[in-house]
DNA sequence: TACTAATTTGTAATAATTACAATTTGACAT
DNA sequence: ATGTCAAATTGTAATTATTACAAATTAGTA
């Protein structure tokens, strides 16, 4: 815990059991969760959280470069642990949001027309592996 | 017109005004607007138009690659007529997005995960070059 | 021209996010 | 240790994008 006491006073963030129970969510569950999922899983040992300061926490947090924000679905924000540059794989059939660990090659490009990038993000989308592995079986080899 | 004719008829895609002035819409306007523009837009000239059509339609005309969904700001959907593979470009300050023609060379190593992979995203995000130049300007060369 | 399944339309419901004001609290100074 | 106060938390209301649905209309076919 004291980890994450570490990262919030580097950044001169107040240190608050919420953002606490946040940041330690996130690193134990690297499944990208959405905001919703975050404050149903921590409202049962903590019936005192708000849904609204998940929302404030996520966005500070993010703001600070401590966690990443995904937005693969395009109906949700999704959040991340791992704030270094990766890329992600959303499965349409399991609904499951798998890292990527690949780095963008096109900043050069960027660079040349003039704009100054902040974020790249990478999103595949389509059947993973486990769930094509299902599908054979299921047909019969 | 008729171009937009034949690629319905081609998907055997029923041939309706809503889904021709969409398409006529989305070929005239390359700044992937979202769902709402579209129907604020079209609405003035064809007042009988439903949002409801709308979401029908692009939703229709995606699901069969005619036009492709971008969820880069993670709110909203938009929209792009050039359905084949490209990147874009989020400007933080102007909201502009901006399409990047590159093409990601990381598809081998998707292949490698036995992932199946079916679209392919490419986000970038930050400040485009005409807004860094009027920041420029505003403080003083 | 008549038929029918698909499409369009308007409205209602849902889901994610944001706004906001009252209460509480972490960090700092005494 | 206690007081102070700006910042954070909380609960509720408002907003926004999207989806659900049933009735009316229409494109494609015979
Ligand atoms: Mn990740
Ligand atoms: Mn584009
Ligand atoms: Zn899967
Ligand atoms: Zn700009």
């Amino acid at each position: 815990m004291e980890k994450y006491v570490k990262m919030l006073r580097e950044k001169n963030l107040k240190v608050t059991p919420q953002r606490l129970i946040i940041l330690k969510y996130l690193n134990e569950h690297s499944t990208h969760p959405a905001t919703d999922k975050i404050y149903q899983d921590l409202k049962i040992n903590n019936p005192s959280l708000s849904k609204t300061t998940v929302y404030n926490s996520l966005e500070i947090l993010e703001k600070h470069g401590i966690i990443q924000s995904i937005t693969i679905s395009g109906l949700e924000h999704r959040y991340d642990f791992r704030h270094e540059m990766h890329h992600h794989f959303l499965c349409k059939k399991c609904g499951r949001i798998i890292d990527i660990d690949v780095v963008c090659p096109n900043l050069g490009k960027m660079l040349e027309c003039g704009h100054n990038v902040e974020e790249v993000h990478g999103y595949f989308k389509g059947i993973c592996k486990k769930c094509m592995n299902k599908e054979k079986i299921k047909d019969g080899s």
